[in-house]
DNA sequence: TTGGTATTGATTTTT
DNA sequence: TCAATACCAA
């Protein structure tokens, strides 16, 4: 069997060994589609005999291309791997123009205009055009025309007169591009087709092109994919309608029907098998998307076991929601008995300003997290203004990046002086540094005479980018970039700069700077291995490559690989203790592709999803679908019910997405977190196809937990004020009135204890939420509790009625006897599983007399803390806030039929009825303990361990990401051009 | 004319 | 939280 198909299912190895020379894969979320579409590569190269750098390989974003690579070099190593022609359109169009640009009058050495640039650019010129269309709008429409591949000319003569005022702009655009050698984003693919349209030999080695996420090309980037396969005409395309989100990018879905035209010999394979989710998940998912008419009907079949229904929780306020997220990641982490770690939780945000509030929250309590998407490691201002030196060092041409640099630092050049300089380079027809430079050395003046400071530092200026520019020339060698970047801080003083301007966080934008160096020193270490050679692309006979000056060239490709990646990754540190699990915060968008065990989707509101601004709203649904169908176990959704700030109803209330409708939500959702007992953890470890955590592990996180149940606020989304009195009277815990105050309640406590302060919790406690001062309203009974909760029953009710498909499907074991008692049964069956099941050495419910240290939320009298381990010891603030052992008694949602492959649970001897266990969790503890010192689950010990011993170092991530504010972790990303590579060379091979 | 301080306003999604 | 604007003192 050829190992390249081992694994694959039938319908993914016929996609990979289909003979048709023209291949349309549609794979729905899940269904293997990198795994096919790398197997296809390998198997390309293998079968067909292709040479690797003839294969072409696009992606769509960054992150994908990169998997990609890993992916590929596992398959076929990395010698074939490096040798690909792999990566983003922009960034391979990108190769294609340096190497070959100048056969279409392309000046060498051209620079990349980020959104910064051509967002400076158009404000200028609506500016100076005096135009009343707003710099975003003007910006959103030029990349549409571009995308489109209408010139100005073209637009001109199709426009109503509303756009002619465009066309002005978008005309003026492109000579500011021009003035400055600079291509956007939209140029890269534009240019490279005229290229590649001009003269085809540039390609003409070219056996396949594979094309992933093919629904989110646009029309330029369909034709770039047409234009590489001109020779062979051999193309494989992976990609799913309905995942299809770039639209406002001009990606455009019809390009699927568009290449069936066009290439009458085009074979479609289908993939229609789910392999990550849970099947309730995949349910839910389906009904969302299906609520689009327009699209066609599309199976997804489950692999997987129903497992237990996804969550829609309503909460008060933002803030709310982000403390509930907290809770339920700890409640996942501690009862799932280390199955769960804390990368195994992402976030997954509409909008990424919809972040600050869930990181404070996971600062706070300390969840590490990192953030993906959002704010890009290049755009902070400090880094930014370095590398505006850069460019303009390296291409002084550069207008904009001069403009960003010639009062930073502050060089007593104001307005007025810039005024001036812009106005009289206009008039010269000289790029705004060679008219400084004749300014300064006399051979020019500006209109009205600049003031002498201003022309000191003009001075300064032009001294130092020229000084810089001498090093470069002299750096005949990759290190440039690092060269220059300590030439210029050095210069610069930049750290003392930053000291002076940023008092508050200098530091940090010094590390910033820092970490700006050792991404330029790495991207020098790896091409002096002159590795990067094998990234060039293949000399081609008859065709002349453009060669450059190697300092110059390596400078300019670290700056194009820094505006086409602007996220790297940092490099983990791994001293002692500090864990490298974190929690992933991202947007949607930036999610796509992958896949965590649990994932939640906050604010799923009305304006949040579908977006206020969103134009197309079918668009905003496979959106929620995309996030939907990230989670493999465990799926989360959650809606505010008011939103203070932004709220369009009177008092800030919001709207539930339209997106989930009523029928929807009654039958494939619940309110609340689902009951984390044994069979759904089971599920959960099946699902992820992960050992099982032993009942031991499982036990051993609850007592820190103050409730095994989410019931801190009510499903109707109040905070429960049976239990919470106190925090009650100010409700917007969301906006944060004193924290002061409420530290100095924790303090009341005892200063103590290190096992206090591991436990991350005391943090949550004492500023995530208002304890009550007092005990009074501490307990609650589970029969309060069941009252209440009365829609849970039916909801129970509801998932087991769908569910029970599911269940045939895989059920390993004989299913419960239903009927009249079933419910009852079941729960109690489960719950003392829970509790005490076979998984144990004991079989019998626990003693209940028996001495054992309670959870937290349970705290027991006083007394009987005297006999917990000294270390484990609670601040009498603490306990004194419940006294008494809450009773636990089963409730609907605990049911969780669908689970029958936890068999266990079926020799559980359950109680009559009559007897319900009345067990307290204070016992529960006590047969973790118990079982500590046993052998059960010793096999999944260090995993269990690990996950719950990390509660002490989270506190100190906790700590130094609260030091340094929220984003200051790296985001995750790092460019390409062999970046990675280097890093998988690295850990992967020592 | 500059540069500091205060106020206000605003925040889709990505290459 | 950050950035752009507004105003005032030098």
């Amino acid at each position: 069997m050829d190992p390249i198909l081992d694994g694959l299912n039938h319908a993914q190895r016929e996609a990979v060994t289909s003979s048709g020379s023209i291949l349309q894969v549609l794979a729905p979320p899940g269904s293997g589609k990198t795994k096919t579409l790398t197997a296809r590569v390998a198997y390309l190269l293998s079968h067909h005999g292709y040479q690797p750098q003839d294969v072409i390989c696009c992606t769509f974003t960054i992150k994908a291309s990169r998997e990609m690579r890993e992916r590929l070099a596992n398959l076929i190593g990395e010698k074939l791997e490096s040798r690909l022609i792999l990566g983003t359109f922009h960034s391979i169009c990108r190769r294609y123009l340096v190497k070959y640009g100048y056969l279409i009058g392309l000046r060498k050495g051209f620079g990349i205009a980020d959104s910064d640039d051509t967002r400076a650019i158009i404000k200028r010129t609506i500016k100076r055009l005096n135009s009343s269309i707003e710099v975003k709008a003007a910006q959103g429409r030029i990349s549409r025309h571009k995308a489109h591949g209408l010139s100005p000319d073209a637009v001109s003569q199709r426009a109503k007169a509303e756009e002619l005022e465009l066309v002005d702009i978008y005309r003026d655009y492109q000579s500011a591009l021009a003035a400055s050698n600079l291509l956007d984003y939209d140029d890269l693919l534009l240019r490279c087709s005229d290229l590649l349209r001009d003269h085809p030999q540039c390609v003409s080695n070219v056996q396949a092109v594979l094309v992933d996420e093919f629904q989110d090309t646009n029309i330029i980037q369909y034709e770039l994919m047409n234009l590489f396969a001109s020779k062979s005409r051999r193309i494989t395309i992976v990609g799913d309608p309905d995942q299809s989100i770039y639209g406002f990018r001009s990606a455009e879905i019809k390009n699927l029907k568009r290449m069936q035209g066009r290439y009458s010999n085009t074979t479609v394979v289908l993939l229609e098998d789910n392999y990550r989710s849970a099947g309730s998940i995949l349910n839910a998912a389906q009904e969302v998307i299906e609520q689009d008419e327009a699209r066609p009907a599309k199976a997804l079949q489950a692999t997987h076991t129903f497992g237990t229904l996804p969550v829609l929780r309503r909460l008060p306020t933002p803030n709310a929601e982000a403390q509930w997220m907290v809770l339920e990641i700890k409640r996942c982490a501690a009862m799932t008995g280390g199955l769960l770690r804390m990368s195994d939780f992402a976030v997954l945000l509409r909008s990424a300003s919809l972040s600050t509030q869930i990181e404070t929250a996971f600062g706070r309590a300390g969840i590490p997290y990192k953030m993906v998407g959002g704010r890009k490691f290049f755009d902070r201002t400090e880094v930014k203004i370095i590398l505006n030196y850069m460019r303009v060092a390296n291409h002084t041409g550069h207008s904009d990046a001069l403009l960003n640099i010639v009062n930073v630092p502050p060089r007593r050049i104001g307005d007025e002086t810039i005024r001036q300089l812009t106005s009289g380079a206009e008039q010269a027809k000289l790029p705004l540094w060679d008219f400084i430079k004749d300014v300064i050395q006399g051979r020019r003046s500006t209109e009205k005479k600049l003031q002498k400071a201003a022309e000191q530092g003009l001075c300064n200026l032009v001294k130092l980018i020229e000084a810089s520019r001498q090093k470069l020339q002299e750096c005949e060698d990759a290190s440039a970039p690092r060269v220059l970047i300590e030439f210029i801080t050095e210069r610069l003083s930049f750290q003392e700069y930053l000291i002076r301007t940023y008092p508050l966080d200098e530091d940090t934008r010094w590390a910033n700077v820092k970490e700006l160096m050792h991404q330029a020193t790495e991207v020098a270490a790896f091409e002096e291995e002159e590795v990067d050679k094998e990234m060039d692309l293949p000399e081609i006979e008859g065709v002349e490559q453009q060669q450059t000056h190697a300092g110059e060239e390596a400078l300019t490709r670290f700056l194009a690989n820094v505006a086409l990646a602007t996220e790297i990754t940092k490099e983990e540190d791994n001293k002692e203790g500090t864990p490298t699990e974190k929690v992933t915060i991202s947007t949607i968008h930036a999610a796509k592709g992958l896949e965590w065990p649990v994932v939640f989707v906050p604010a799923v509101y009305n304006g949040s999803i579908p977006h206020s601004r969103a134009e197309v709203i079918e668009e905003e649904r496979r959106l929620l679908y995309v996030a939907m169908t990230r989670a493999q176990a465990l799926l989360y959704l959650s809606v505010p019910i008011r939103q203070p700030r932004l709220g369009e109803g009177e008092d800030g209330a919001t709207t539930l997405t339209p997106f989930l409708p009523p029928k929807l939500t009654k039958t494939r959702f619940r309110q609340t977190g689902p009951s984390l007992h044994e069979k759904v953890v089971y599920a959960i470890a099946d699902i992820l196809r992960r050992p099982r955590p032993s009942l031991d592990d499982m036990y051993k996180g609850l007592e820190f937990l103050p409730s095994t149940l989410d019931d801190r606020w009510t499903p109707e989304g109040e905070e429960d004020r049976s239990k919470f009195e106190s925090t009650s009277a100010s409700h917007d815990v969301s906006d944060e009135p004193n924290p002061k105050r409420r530290r100095s309640d924790m303090n009341q406590g005892p200063k103590t204890t290190t096992y206090m302060s591991s436990t991350g919790y005391t943090m949550n406690d004492s500023t995530g939420f208002t304890l009550p001062p007092t005990a009074t309203t501490g307990f609650t009974s589970a029969r309060d509790h069941i009252a209440a909760y009365p829609q849970l029953t039916s909801e129970s009710a509801a998932e087991s009625a769908s569910s029970t498909h599911a269940d045939a499907t895989r059920a390993i074991e004989p299913k419960p006897s239903s009927g009249a008692g079933r419910k009852d049964g079941l729960t109690q069956a489960s719950i003392s599983n829970f509790f005490g099941g076979p998984g144990t050495q004991k079989r019998e419910p626990v003693v209940p007399n028996r001495p054992q240290p309670p959870p937290r939320r349970y705290e027991l009298p006083t007394s009987q803390n005297q006999r917990l381990p000294a270390k484990t010891n609670v601040p009498p603030t603490l306990s004194s806030h419940r006294v008494q052992p809450r009773p636990l008694i089963p409730t609907g949602p605990t049911l969780e039929p669908a689970n029958t492959s936890g068999y266990t649970w079926l020799a559980t001897p359950s109680g009559p009825p009559a007897s319900r266990p009345r067990i307290t969790v204070t016992q529960e503890r006590g047969v973790g303990n118990a079982s500590t010192n046993g052998t059960a689950g010793a096999e999944v010990k260090p995993e269990a361990s690990r996950g719950f011993q990390s509660a002490t170092t989270f506190h100190t991530t906790t700590m130094s990401m609260v030091q340094q504010g929220p984003r200051r972790t790296l985001g995750i990303r790092r460019s390409m051009n062999g970046w990675q590579d280097r890093m998988k060379r690295e850990s992967g091979g020592g």
